[in-house]
DNA sequence: CTACAAATGATATCGCATTCGCAATAGCGG
DNA sequence: CCGCTATTGCGAATGCGATATCATTTGTAG
């Protein structure tokens, strides 16, 4: 798929955990990780998974991704400022790449403002069609 | 300082920390809660702190506030749809009135929005202006 | 004022994501 | 092909917010 920072071997687990990150079109959690993964190396251990998660986020090859009550997921860091949106039948996370720019005028006077995050909830395009009981998270 | 939701018994701790909540200007920590209504009950357990809050939301009293990769927070559920702003430095979470609106140009096409948040992040009043490091959280 | 049951305080326990410990496995330089 | 050691897999341990347990306290109806 791609490069692997610098550790000090290569390994299968390593390619396939980042493999599965960088092709995914969404951020993942660590379970979806373990799961997808686990189609290249079947015996895979969630310690590797964490192992490798934390190696990725030291080399900036990667970055969590947090969202209100939910367990970190996991995507390229090279993606650019962007928000999500949660589907709230499949639970699935996706990037939104547009930005409505400019809160300032949010903010109450004295304070400064230096960042921001959107979070967007509905139904994404697969739940909003067939009303079938869609399979939660990986697929 | 107004009145607990029908509890089958009235106790200065539901009242402690419904006075709190109320009288907070901002969404609270559960240990924040904790600390504040300790003021008017010192030996309050935290134990009656998760009860009292559990069942105010019962009763949509309250409602909790969540940011991504912390602890609930609490306020009155009284307050119409806004947003959120924490401060980098002291971590408080401050209510923010205005809402941008629409932002169905952010979503991808077949998607359907039906909610969203949008979180600031930034210095608040206090800590923009002086520098001394402020006191975290509770004050 | 009494009696009963709701509520409390203190602390043990749970749930669960994440990390650790360690023997076994497997890259990789030579 | 060898040998060293980084890495892995597995299961146990951890951290911590939240909940359960239970003896004691305290509202409150009567």
């Amino acid at each position: 798929m791609g490069d692997l920072p610098r550790m000090k071997r290569r390994t299968r687990q390593h390619q396939a955990i980042y493999d599965v990150i960088v092709a995914a079109d969404r951020p993942l959690l660590a379970q979806e990780i373990l799961t997808l993964a686990a189609g290249a190396v079947p015996q895979l251990s969630i310690a590797t998974v964490y192992r490798t998660i934390k190696a990725l986020q030291e080399t900036c090859t990667i970055k969590a991704v947090l969202l209100p009550g939910q367990n970190p997921r996991y995507e390229p860091a090279d993606h650019s400022h962007h928000h999500y949106f949660q589907c709230r039948q499949c639970e699935r996370v996706f990037d939104v790449g547009t930005c409505p720019g400019n809160l300032d005028n949010l903010v109450p006077s004295g304070f400064t403002l230096e960042d921001h995050e959107i979070i967007l909830y509905g139904r994404c395009c697969e739940c909003s069609t067939g009303q079938e009981q869609a399979t939660r998270l990986v697929r």
